[in-house]
DNA sequence: CACCATATGTTAACCGGTTAACATCTTAAA
DNA sequence: TTTAAGATGTTAACCGGTTAACATATGGTG
């Protein structure tokens, strides 16, 4: 690999002089910038970034822990968040945590370690005290931190009551809401208070399961949904927490006999991409989730630049009807 | 951030005796570990990465290059990847090429400014010439780029054989085969070599159509597969690509009337996990995903460390049949 | 007692950049 | 003609570690 002394020698001129023109600092002839530039196409020159990440004491890099970029939720999280960072200067560097504590504290602790100049959490499995003594900036997906942490989420609690709504008024009723894990005080969980208000105000029956409490299992899901028709066989509808534990509840009622949507209603939350390949195809809450991405690294950004940026930024969900809730009007 | 030297001054050493520490070299006393750690603790100390690596000449960095992480395949190779790569102490720098030139070529760039050890190609869009030139160690995933370069790919040969095989087996007087961009050089073209050696063998009428040439755009698979339909009504077994394009087979299928597996027999590639969600339940060929990953992964710091690593790592797929090609026995 | 392993210290160079400070020379404007 | 801006150079410190080289002190062993 060559170096800026190598370009410096080629030119002849000082190192100095070549920090200049990379930097574009002080006074610089064309002639030089010129020679300087084709020196450095000639060796094949690329500044070290370690180097000047190490004195500049900025790395360009952004950590982003999600709990499985194999999920298709967090994998558009992912590219979206990558593309708008790119554009902006700044790296990724990929972290999965599946949802386990330590392994989720180790990362926090390499990304420190490696300088990162901020952490998108898109995992939060710790304790609050936790996040808090990071000392970096941060932007969580999902979860409400501190008064300090800026968050980004959609408007779960809207997605919740639409949802539920649309079920009612497509004549549900005895629903079940498959929830996501409740405990890890997630702003996903407010789906569920949406979920409850509705039905209460309604009076409709309902019955709450909860998966996600060790990671993105889709064998657990199975074994929930199993359980949940068995236990209750008059279910008519069901608000799933997110697209593929919906697709699970098409399969299982597939299995079983039930007809969707005549027997059962279904809708769905998050509006993936590969969800529009589900059959009968899916009702669902769509997240903005390029906006989503694209907001969590711009309030990183922000910032990591000293900027002031607002705490609550809460994104509006789109309910998509499609087959799952048709009929019974 | 605390700095070695912090953590020198308050245990009352050099800050040679604590880099000792850190590093565990020369003789050193329980006792003397002991109170360093403790200030590291105290002091919330982590070694600066960026310092480390600059005076190693290593930073334990692998860029990965794929062409989009919210496809299912690349998120699975990704988490998979990254879960090894973890486990050796090296961590991931994503890089989403979408097919473009010009974006997997700044990438390469900034990956090596970066300082990265190696790189994992999942996109090869450019020419030969250009990765050869790269000048660090690389493995790719499905593409053979030169005789220095290894390689790791599952059996596309095979699995094209399989697929096409099964259809003919099942029996399907007409086929097509919906491939990806043939002109990229991928070793995943061997599964049309596959189709077409084993329709040619049987006789059997078939299409080829092409799709990925600008990208993974879903929107794309429904023109290329409504207009397959459209000129060729008379089809009746379908060998895709992967297995998002055979859901949207289904997909269309059942938007003009065709019945699953009755009328059209379809078999996928890939075995996304995703894809058991898919009604009627795909026939696919699994590629050995998680073992691909490894595998890449593990090549690529075989060579960091100097071990020489064979060119050709070819895995094998399997047939994984559900409910797509059932009948007509 | 001599010797060596153990345990620590000091100093300085190095990794590959950036930058401040100061010097020198040319050229154009006042 | 003076003055200032333009265009470079030199030197050295710095970012936060690592490491080689060499010094020193202690304690146990042959």
């Amino acid at each position: 690999m060559a170096t800026i002394k190598d370009v410096a020698e080629r030119v002849g001129v000082s190192v100095t002089t070549v920090s200049r023109v990379l930097n574009n600092r002080g006074y610089l002839s064309e002639d030089l910038k010129r020679r300087v530039y084709q020196a450095m196409e000639e060796l094949n020159y690329q500044p070290n970034e370690l180097a000047r990440s190490l004195f500049r004491k900025k790395s360009n890099i952004i950590g982003l822990i999600i709990p499985d970029i194999s999920h298709p939720f967090f994998g558009e999280i992912a590219i979206h968040a990558e593309s708008y960072a790119y554009k902006k200067g700044y790296k990724i560097l990929l972290c999965n945590s599946r949802l386990n504590k330590s392994k989720e504290k180790e990362y926090i602790n390499m990304l420190k370690a490696s300088q990162v100049d901020g952490i998108i959490m898109g995992s939060h499995t710790l304790d609050t005290k936790e996040y808090n003594s990071i000392n970096l900036p941060i932007v969580t997906i999902d979860r409400q931190l501190s008064d300090s942490i800026p968050y980004v989420s959609s408007d779960h609690y809207k997605g919740g009551e639409l949802a539920t709504k649309l079920l009612i008024q497509r004549g549900c009723k005895k629903i079940a809401h498959i929830s996501g894990n409740l405990k890890l005080h997630l702003l996903a969980k407010t789906r569920y208070d949406g979920f409850m208000d509705t039905v209460t105000k309604f009076q409709i029956l309902h019955v709450v399961v909860e998966t996600d409490l060790n990671g993105f299992k889709y064998e657990e899901y199975e074994q929930i949904v199993t359980d949940l028709f068995r236990e209750h066989p008059d279910l008519d509808g069901i608000f799933a927490s997110s697209d593929i534990i919906a697709a699970q509840v098409l399969k299982e009622c597939r299995r079983i006999g039930k007809r969707v949507p005549e027997d059962v209603k279904v809708v769905g939350f998050d509006g993936i991409r590969v969800g529009e390949y589900i059959t009968p195809e899916l009702t669902t809450i769509q997240q903005p989730i390029k906006d989503i991405a694209k907001t969590a690294v711009k309030l990183l950004i922000d910032q990591i630049n000293g900027t002031e940026v607002p705490r609550e930024n809460i994104l509006p969900v789109k309910l998509i009807e499609k087959e799952t809730t048709l009929g019974n009007e």
